[in-house]
DNA sequence: TTAAAAGGCAAACACTTGTTTGCCTTTCGC
DNA sequence: GCGAAAGGCAAACAAGTGTTTGCCTTTTAA
């Protein structure tokens, strides 16, 4: 199970494979996957559209690709984080501050992610599922070894946390509070709660 | 304004319109947009691609209609339950429940707000966001009336508790937790922390 | 050096997209 | 009852969709 695509060995150096990702991973973060067309993905690279067909078998296959090198660079930034840190309060809030700043600082394959539905894709939906439950595991371990009130439902925790973290695409503008800040924030709010004292 | 879109005044009795625009909900929620076709949209209520055409002019205009029908739900959903509670946890608690209900009890309406991103709709933009920031007011005002230390970000809170939410029709599977439920151990996370003691 | 594979162009394929036009029937206000 | 509007059919429109095929060049491995 390797995560990139292709590049298995040797590239050829001027292979235009790795702008090709990059555009689609813009394409199918704005537009979503049917809204984005092979023949737009290609034009900006100066390619035909069948050319795209030497590295893709299919536009679903192309999504695959994308997808999993979003989960790859979410994956590859939370555990870096949460393997300097100890302490398992402060090990989610890192993890939460390397999820969010791998989904808005830039990077479009990350938010690939959350805007395409593995449902609108039927031909490759378990292969996006499987990476995705496999990233969210991470999370169920970090939750899971917080040390809560007794009866505090985990799974609502996890779920809660992760739904406000991925909503944030949604409003989130650059400039404003970093994501830094959002993600410490919200972490602090679970924990400490917000009744007045 | 209206919210209703046709119907100002006297529709004959048969008129087609009202399933139609069920059908365009549904698709417009399972598919986006984009994925979303107005053949597939007419098929099943019988009738002939040109024949929307009839009732709109064109395939954004009926997707605003289906999005402002799904935000007048959920302004209904919440203004009706808040109108019945006066202590501000206790009104912000029944209004995510009602929210949530909303989103997640068989309408599609209301989650067309969530699943379209008003950019991929240039023409109508600035309609839906209109649309939707008129709704989230409803909680901006809500929270704004919470007892909070000084110094809380009230928007950080608005934004957390309603991106939890929003992003639950992601995950949700009837018959296990309910969506009231799902609201009420949110706001309850939110108002004590998970500090333990 | 040579055979093979990779990468890409050019052009088409069959199909779907949103939309338009012209005509016909039904319904409703007066 | 009558004129007008609403509602809808049938058929087409131009443009865009993912994909395939055949050919050619370049690079790589033996």
């Amino acid at each position: 199970m390797n995560a990139a695509p292709v590049a298995e060995r040797s590239m050829r150096a001027d292979s235009r494979l790795p702008r090709i990702l990059d555009r689609a991973a813009r394409l199918f973060r704005q537009k979503g996957y049917q809204g984005a067309s092979i023949r737009e993905i290609v034009r900006t690279v100066g390619m035909l559209p069948g050319s795209l067909y030497c590295h893709f078998a299919s536009k679903e296959d192309l999504l695959v690709a994308v997808y999993a090198e979003g989960v790859r660079r979410l994956r590859a930034a939370v555990e870096r984080a949460t393997t300097r840190e100890s302490e398992p309060w402060r090990r989610l809030e890192v993890a939460c501050v390397a999820h969010l700043e791998t989904l808005l600082d830039g990077s479009d394959y990350a938010q690939v992610m959350l805007r395409v539905q593995p449902q609108e894709v039927p031909e490759a939906a378990p292969r996006l599922i499987a990476l995705r439950d496999g990233y969210e595991t991470l999370f169920g371990r970090l939750v899971e070894a917080l040390p809560l009130p007794a009866g505090t439902g985990r799974s609502d925790v996890r779920l809660m946390l992760l739904g406000a973290l991925n909503w944030a695409p949604n409003w989130y503008r650059p400039g404003k509070q970093s994501p830094r800040g959002i993600a410490r924030g919200f972490v602090n709010i679970l924990r400490s709660g917000l009744v007045r004292g």
